[in-house]
RNA sequence: GGGGAGGUUCCAGAGCGGUCAAAUGGGACGGACUGUAAAUCCGUUGGCUCAGCCUUCGCAGGUUCGAAUCCUGCCCUCCCCA
């Protein structure tokens, strides 16, 4: 069986390693403790973290150790890595409330049970931290000339870099220095965009410990279209249902770009690579397939085979057209009498969500790219009453080509 | 602390007294073509009770028949010097 180290390398988890023999070398000799930082500044965990997720998994699937570190301490301080303006700071309140959220999207991804992995939060020796102690024991190792020479800082310091963002590195290191002791943590991995923060942490435990930790960073996802993984035009893919449905997770993976999808399937599901290969081989419409099975796996990862099985059962009919769908497919409940008294199109692809304002549905309308139940709506003026509903009670809206909503009477 | 530049519609960035809901590009959305793909082409892109009206150009006042454009004060950002 080959060693977790191969299996991250094969599904393009690896980008750069500070010594791939070590890294090796660790993996096939000892279990392993490694980990990852997540960022509690959102209220869920979103596709971008899905990868460092993923990686967490192969790893303890390899017989290691995982740790998921959530910064609650460190979100208090902005990270300036890759962005090109001060992010905003959020309340202690905050962060614990996206804490407490994000630790239970890691419980369905990771097995936290007899210590398989474990789950710590920064807060807890980050906010306690004595700052003259603290200046005095970590920061003398630190040299400001070495850290305003790398990339993360160049590019700030053209519009400018506070004072807290700067420290941001290294609280980062401080938390990589924690875990080493406390619990063993040899090796964190991290987006390309951290390698600096973490391997500052690599030279803080060698400094302080005299020990060798590694770095392993993944590529940053990018998509061959150039636009960034894991957003749409209403903001990013989110883990937690509620924020993204499962129905529109799925639809996410099925409208990758074909040249993604072999390298989405290494990454987002556990599929063996023979058949990864075989899936992102497929040329032409047959690669539709492929974008299938990514959907459905990763969905099935996130939100569990049944929540899969839906939103893959609701989207084939209603994109087939046979039909208005089941309940599986987005659906909005509304009051019977309203209907019979008759709605305006226009009003109620609005409380439909799909359109902002009158203006955009009316646009929509205008521009051709309204239906109901499969006919294309000629005016904004039509007028929907109980007559469009079928026989279940339900009707089906929908805007440009892929967006769905279902009206039911209740 | 001193000096300079600047804050415009989702973003970048024009406009610098009326013809400005504001050029251009990007993004986004819709259409055509397709495979719920990409590329390409066309159209749209503040709101509404929509041939009209209302609200936008950092904030608050003022000048004017009329201001995103001029004046005053305030807030914020960046650069240079100390």
């Amino acid at each position: 069986m080959s060693s977790a180290f191969e299996v991250l390398k094969e599904r393009g988890f690896v980008s750069q390693v500070t010594s791939e023999e070590a890294v090796a070398q660790a993996f096939d000799e000892e279990t392993v403790t490694c980990y990852i930082g997540f960022d509690p500044t959102g209220r869920s965990l979103h596709i971008g973290n899905l990868v460092q997720i993923m990686m967490l998994a192969h790893v303890q699937r390899g017989g290691h150790r995982p740790i998921a570190l959530v910064g609650g301490g460190t979100a208090m301080i902005p990270d300036p890595s890759g962005k090109d303006a001060l992010r905003p700071q959020l309340t202690t309140d905050a962060i614990d409330q996206n804490i407490t959220r994000i630790k239970r999207q890691l419980s369905s991804h990771l097995d936290f049970d007899g210590g398989k992995a474990l789950m710590v939060n920064n807060a807890d020796w980050l906010r306690e931290l004595n700052y003259i102690t603290f200046l005095r024991e970590i920061g003398e190792h630190f040299s400001v000339n070495r850290m305003l020479t790398a990339e993360a800082y160049r590019v700030r310091m053209e519009t400018g870099l506070t004072f807290l963002e700067f420290n941001y590195q290294i609280l980062q290191a401080y938390d990589f220095l924690m875990l080493f002791r406390e619990y063993g943590c040899t090796m964190q991995f991290g987006g390309d965009d951290q390698w600096g923060n973490i391997v500052a942490g690599v030279d803080l435990i060698r400094r302080k410990e005299r020990a060798a930790a590694q770095a392993v960073t993944t590529p940053l996802l990018t998509r061959s279209d150039g636009k960034k993984m894991g957003k749409t035009a209403d903001g990013a893919v989110w883990l937690d249902p509620e924020m993204t449905s499962p129905y529109d997770f799925y639809q996410y993976w099925i409208n990758v770009d074909d040249r993604d999808v072999e390298g989405l399937l290494a990454r987002f599901t556990f599929l063996p690579m023979d058949q990864v290969r075989e899936l992102g081989a497929l040329e032409g419409e047959k690669i539709r397939h492929a974008k299938s099975v990514l959907a459905f796996e990763a969905t099935k990862i996130s939100h569990g085979e049944e929540a899969a099985v839906q939103a893959e059962r609701g989207a084939r009919r209603v994109f087939a057209g046979a039909d208005v769908g089941g309940d599986d497919v987005p659906t909005l409940e509304i009051g019977q009498e309203r209907l019979q008294a008759g709605i305006n199109v226009v009003d109620l692809f609005l409380e439909a969500e799909l359109g902002k304002s009158k203006s955009e549905v009316r646009r929509l309308i205008q521009q051709g790219g309204a239906s109901v139940n499969g006919e294309k709506v000629s005016a904004i003026e039509r007028v929907l009453d109980t007559g469009d509903l079928d026989d279940e009670g339900v009707l089906l809206l929908r805007a440009g080509k892929k967006r769905f909503q279902r009206v039911k009477t209740g």
